[in-house]
DNA sequence: TATCTCTATATTGTCAACAATAATATTGAT
DNA sequence: ATCAATATTATTGTTGACAATATAGAGATA
């Protein structure tokens, strides 16, 4: 027999979790803005406690502040915070290249091809520009990481980093809008990962990062 | 006047949220093993519901593993997994160390010195092997990221990776037993840090970590 | 003896009520 | 009118009870 029943697979927690990270994620819940308990058990349809779960979870992951007895506040970063983070991706994600480059086979370089070719495409047309700029860099980013065969690398950046990083884009509404430099410097990393070239596709990867780290500063100096 | 009552400070859910993780990083809750919340909230003397929020306070610092309707464990590390920590810290550490290399001063290099010889006064005995090994090193490594200046970076690997790393050794019970190279290092990498040598502190201590890393595959395999 | 089913027990998930603390509004005095 | 003290409200912290699910055990059958 078939399995029809969709089986309630999560609990309230875990699925009152994901609701919220994503709103955080979206700028739905801006960065500093406060976590209303009572609010937000009535808007989910929920008791106190899986929410009170869920946030702890929040809390353990680094999106939202909990002070006792006050409550939680979604983070907010600061410039220096974001260059922190910045720092820490450039060293990563050089990594993931190094380590990528030593398994990456021509189907996986073909892939990289297609998905910065339809980026390129994308790109022609004014949404497609804020396309790129919002979700399309990354999807490049999030596939050499993956490649990199470090899962546990995969889960830091992609699921802890770079949300951080989308968050401080939504309370400063800057993104690194740098299309024709950056497709460039992705096609000469794809082209050392073709070539087996770990050291250069890190070596790349982190410039690549640094001169976003560098706009960043600029963007927020003007 | 003073401030004589320490003011009930935090909340039942942190403070339990500290306890376990301190018994899970410890040992005394042993890597695989299951979390009982009737057993673990009479022992703490307090009521399920705070102790499920740090439980899931836990799952979002990955120190446990939570299945819908089943519970939680504490998180057990294979090989694998350790390699993949230990490739995170040898980025990560070189990071520390070219960032800290612009600014420490003197008086830091004096402070890790001493905290070298310290090291090696202690190694003498049987007694002060143990102790460095279990947490010597981890001293030297600790102080140097917290110069680095990069405070997420300090969090991310003193307040995470270090805690699954030193819960795969209770695992396997095998630390990285090998002081007289260790320390050479050691001695070389705040030689590098004196002359403000980034770069070459940044190569030292990949090299220093890569070598742990090589030792724990090798204690694996006999 | 091994395996399966059914029952009993234990554990997890959820909720609503109460207690404690903080935030807000009100009152009164200067 | 402004500020301080007080009363009121709202929010957070904690608990115990109940429901749903999973685990363990007893008994039956092959």
């Amino acid at each position: 027999m078939a399995s029809p029943t969709p089986i309630k697979t999560s609990t309230l927690a875990d699925s009152v979790f994901d609701q919220i990270r994503t709103a955080i994620v979206k700028g739905e819940l801006p960065p500093g803005s406060k976590i209303n308990e009572p609010q937000l058990s009535k808007q989910y349809g929920i008791s106190r406690g899986p929410l009170r779960e869920a946030i702890r979870r929040l809390e353990g992951c680094k999106l939202v502040d909990i002070t006792p007895n006050i409550g939680a506040n979604v983070v907010s970063l600061n410039l220096e915070q974001a260059i922190e983070i910045y720092e820490i991706r450039e060293s990563l994600e050089g990594l993931a290249c190094r380590l990528a480059a030593k398994q990456t086979n021509t189907q996986d370089c073909l892939k990289l091809r297609r998905l910065l070719s339809h980026h390129e495409q994308q790109i022609q047309s004014e949404n497609g520009l804020l396309y790129y700029q919002k979700e399309g860099d990354l999807d490049f980013h999030y596939l050499i990481v993956r490649l990199s065969g470090n899962t546990r690398l995969f889960n830091l950046l992609c699921g802890e980093l770079y949300h951080l990083l989308r968050l401080y884009r939504t309370q400063t509404s800057s993104g690194p809008s740098r299309p024709e430099i950056a497709f460039k410097q992705h096609h000469q990393i794809v082209d050392a990962l073709e070539s087996q070239d770990g050291e250069l596709a890190e070596l790349l990867m982190k410039r690549h990062i640094s001169s976003a780290k560098k706009l960043l500063i600029k963007q927020f100096n003007q």
